[in-house]
DNA sequence: TTGAAAGCGTTACCAA
DNA sequence: TTGGTAACGCTTTCAA
């Protein structure tokens, strides 16, 4: 185990800071977090020294005194999708107001890695957690929760009802996609995504099910099952729908995301006279910014990345602030319906 | 300046450990970090009781009192271009080998958090930084080499010889680009891209203006400058060049960067009957990952990523672990060609 | 308003 | 092989 020295150059301490300014070590540290309660020359002496020396305060050693940090870790799923990033902003925009700083960390969906980072911000300590999880992997969580690290779950229901999370409404997005189709004129549609073990999904097609169960049969839905949620799983869709006979194919689709969607649409474009969106119109969810360079641009359901980052940081900081008023909950952010030419019939 | 306790609940520390084992707190912190130094039998009575009461160690006290640090940051021009992901990754897995945790920030391209976060890193302080900065803007990097704080540059030149570095060969990637247009037959290029303040663009249309010297005469190459590398400048390129009398375009394009490219193939298909790749050939640089799922799939030169990152974490564990041996150095990788239908003619 | 001194939780040295 | 103890650099009482 590698451990590296920090300090191969002569670093000035506080201490340097204090015999340089002729005071004592107690007031250079109240210069540093109470200015009030120290004389205007002797700050402003502290200060020009400190400027001098250009002395840095050791974030370590106060964290160890204080007993407490500033760093809040925010280990992501999977920053290759864009929504993770936006989250991180959002959180990162709400923290910097209250003094706290955001430190990433990429699960990229490897259990072994999360669990890594998990441990790692355990034992540094980080002041608290902004944690999206992989589906139903949350172990490791309460061990951080007991040393009294809050931990705010994005995009993931907390195991108990005392935990703070903030999640996206998938059902009611599933919804508004599967009206907008519907509105669009479609009848026949299909839901393609893997719903077995991903709650979101789930939401999803839930949410779509209701909206057709509300045209009290006039509609079918057909769930196309993936293996995962990727391009090549599109791909594989777009195939199959071409192998059938056409009046048994979907005119309407909900990809439960847009990257699934992209590969629907490539295979089905490249090797067919089929049109979107006047054949088959489709829809995709996240509103990835990868879909936005698509030769036909992909309507989609914005996932609030924003937002949801920002509403998990503000959760996040009054939990560590104010630990004793704090009340654990659950905020729940909507999508909202980008439409985009894939999917405008009218 | 908010603070956050960190241990509201009652957390195990060593001296717990060694009261209830039994033992010295030097014995505990022996049987954690130099295990041959102890009994077996006391050992593994330590370990057990470390079990019973979730004993872990607390990494801020272990850098205060060791001086040193097994986090190295890794401060990233922009998440959102899948090649910094690419290098986080490769770094991510060397870093492990050695004992290192890689904590990430993104800058965003914004001068500001990126001067935010140099300043965390030093404060905290890690062990050592990766450090991918906006072209021209490596303000307050010497600050934190002087405190000893090695830092790698990752795809920009150290303004001394003085420190390591990964570079990619931007100016051969732009060779080698403009080299396959000529062999798919261009006899008219252009390069699209940026050039003023961004020294790898510069370096890409150079290399490519190099291969078109080769050619003595026969071929052109023309600069379309554009504002940005994005999405919206190509797209503006593209309808510039839809503009032109036919004999005036050209037929074969080098953009400076995928999203550009993406950009002028959207706006040229839209609304034209020219076709790539036989009207125009059309090449991207970076192999972003968004550029995958395009209807007509985008050659490009790829930047070697993971290599980058694993060629920077390598350098920066000498630097940090052999800090008198350690020579510094800059290390060049090369960019490879990826041919898919954008540009294959024959 | 300032100074002195006791921690914070660990490592590392020196004796035993 | 173990135990005792002085750091590490800072925060925070408590007196002065």
């Amino acid at each position: 185990m590698a451990q590296t020295s920090i300090r191969s150059h002569d670093i000035p301490r506080m201490s340097d800071v204090a015999t340089a300014a002729g005071v004592s070590l107690g007031t250079v540290s109240n210069a540093l977090n109470h200015p009030d309660r120290v004389h205007p020359d002797t700050l402003q002496r502290i200060r020009q020294v400190i400027d001098d020396l250009g002395f840095v305060r050791n974030a370590t050693a106060q964290s160890l005194a204080a007993g407490s940090s500033t760093v809040v870790g925010f280990i992501a799923l999977n920053l290759a999708n864009t929504i993770f990033l936006d989250m991180s902003a959002g959180a990162e925009a709400v923290a910097a107001k209250s003094g706290y700083s955001i430190l990433l960390a990429n699960s990229g969906m490897d259990v072994e890695r999360q669990s890594t980072y998990l441990d790692l911000f355990r034992q540094l300590p980080a002041a608290g957690l902004l944690f999206a999880p992989m589906p139903h992997l949350l172990s490791g969580m309460e061990q951080i929760r007991q040393r009294g690290q809050p931990i705010v779950l994005l995009n993931a229901s907390p195991p108990a009802a005392n935990q703070c999370a903030v999640l996206a409404n998938d059902e009611h997005g599933g919804y508004m996609a599967a009206r907008h189709l519907l509105e669009q004129g479609c009848r026949r549609l299909a839901f393609a995504g893997y719903i077995d073990s991903w709650p979101p999904l789930q939401q999803r097609y839930l949410g779509a099910v209701r909206a057709v169960s509300e045209t009290a049969g006039a509609v079918q839905l057909e769930l196309i099952p993936t293996h995962e949620v990727r391009v090549e799983d599109g791909v594989a869709i777009g195939q199959r729908i071409l192998d059938r006979k056409p009046e048994r194919r979907p005119d309407g689709i909900i990809a439960g995301a847009d990257l699934v969607a992209n590969g629907i649409i490539g295979a089905v474009m490249t090797s067919s006279a089929l049109r979107f969106p006047h054949d088959i119109a489709i829809i995709g969810y996240d509103d990835n910014r990868s879909s936005w360079n698509a030769l036909i641009p992909l309507s989609t359901m914005a996932q609030p990345g924003l937002e949801m980052g920002r509403a998990a940081a503000e959760l996040l900081i009054e939990e560590m602030t104010q630990a004793d008023s704090h009340v654990h909950r659950q905020v729940m952010l909507e999508p909202h319906l980008v439409v985009r030419d894939s999917s405008r019939r009218r």
